[in-house]
DNA sequence: TATCTTTACGTCAAAAGTACGTAAAGAATT
DNA sequence: AATTCTTTACGTACTTTTGACGTAAAGATA
């Protein structure tokens, strides 16, 4: 254990010479899995304490630059659909002592800044395409379902609930594939805006919606193994950059 | 101008103790005035240079407790209405050897960091109630309208442009008195809207829409002294906190 | 007194949203 | 093999919202 806070003591140090000060990026990963929109976790090395992904941007880096490398490295995706979302600079965001005592470090080990300013980026990436990966100080990274998450480390959980609020906002503003699969049905797409929105839509409507819009292409196939009649597959017109229309309405 | 020079040396020596290094606070000032959208800028001291209003975050202050010191102090108000609306993060955000040398400042002398990432906010002021006031660093404070701002200084301009396009979006999700007395007339209210969204409205669909949304109380007054017609004043009914309807499809 | 502009409403048709109907596809059941 | 069940894919009809435009009253000006 003592080998460890050296570690990380040492880590600090380095993130401390190369990074900036009192400015840190958390990362909320939206995945989309059996009905249930998910966020990717990690657990704090030696604790049962979890967390969200995030880091610190390098002296001379971009910040949407750092948002990305620190999501990258969580999921394995060389490409995904970032949001900076909100600045969370409350000067107290959560007690420091109890956060340090779940977290095992020893106070005075840390050499960082007494208080962070953190920049809110939230990701939608396709859930089977990412391969958890737990960083330096973390020794698990899993997909939580949201409503199962715990109690998190920081401020975390109030994190993700703006977060939460950011993507129901944007839903009616942006075309919203990136949680699916490059192809996908019709109902799987509607599956998707339910679960972001929080509660059911009518089918009819949504279909009716959903082509009115002109962003989605019907492929020829057909989704094969389904129980009953067998859904077409679709995919965002690639052509189409305009908005979808707004869900919260159908 | 070598003492002011000392000055400002000093001055950034100050602030580079009891702020924080890296991140800064711009702030876009909205006023409307004369059918026009303004914004406060100042002028850089012993140039012609005009720069938006902005400052550090002191290690220890919450982000919006600075972002609303620094716009007071510039405006005289002590409420003011402000959003945050972007993080300007780029790792260069413009050429910084033109700009020292524009601001006549020694760039040996400039004791701060590298490169800056700025929380941009806007405020929605009321035009008449602002006494604009110069900082530390500037000469002149005042309103410019939004078609006349010269080439600012640092990316202003830019941050000005992204501002306004918030103000656009925003406008349909929030009632927007802020910039008007707290009483006026649905023809003013229109001519804000039309200001801010760029193209005129029809009256008749404006007046209907104003008055569909319940967000408006009307007062027994008229408005004296216009040359026709005197329409009635209003105001923002303050137990209403929902939503004005969409301006932009009005 | 006539005219002109502006305000404060009103009317109506088109578009968008919403509730609900239903035939076809495909699997499971009788 | 026929029936039943669920789901998809598309349709119909009603309601609400939007948007184009009409107009009388108020108040200044000609």
């Amino acid at each position: 254990m003592i080998d460890y806070n050296d570690k990380v003591t040492r880590h600090y140090q380095n993130v401390s010479e190369t990074c900036i000060h009192y400015l840190s990026i958390d990362g909320v990963i939206f995945g989309f899995h059996q009905n249930q929109l998910n966020v990717l976790l990690l657990r704090w090395k030696g604790t049962k304490e979890w967390l969200l992904p995030g880091g610190f941007i390098k002296k001379a880096e971009s910040v949407d630059v750092a948002a990305r490398r620190i999501m990258q490295e969580r999921t394995g995706l060389d490409q995904l659909y970032l949001q900076q979302f909100h600045v969370f600079g409350e000067a107290v965001r959560y007690n420091q002592a109890e956060t340090w005592q779940k977290m095992n470090l020893p106070t005075q080990n840390v050499n960082w800044s007494e208080r962070t300013i953190s920049l809110g980026y939230y990701a939608l990436v396709e859930h089977s395409k990412v391969i958890p990966a737990p960083d330096f100080l973390t020794e698990e990274c899993r997909w939580w379902q949201l409503k199962q998450i715990p109690g998190l480390l920081f401020d975390h959980n109030h994190i993700i609930a703006v977060a939460i609020e950011s993507l129901r906002k944007q839903l009616g503003d942006q075309p919203i594939g990136h949680l699916l699969p490059e192809s996908f049905t019709i109902p799987e797409l509607q599956r998707l805006h339910e679960t972001i929105l929080g509660y059911p839509l009518d089918a009819r409507n949504f279909y009716k919606k959903m082509m009115a819009s002109g962003a989605l292409e019907r492929l020829p196939e057909r989704r094969a193994g389904t129980p009953h009649k067998a859904p077409y597959l679709y995919r965002f017109d690639p052509a189409f950059s305009g908005r979808v229309a707004d869900p919260a309405t159908l």
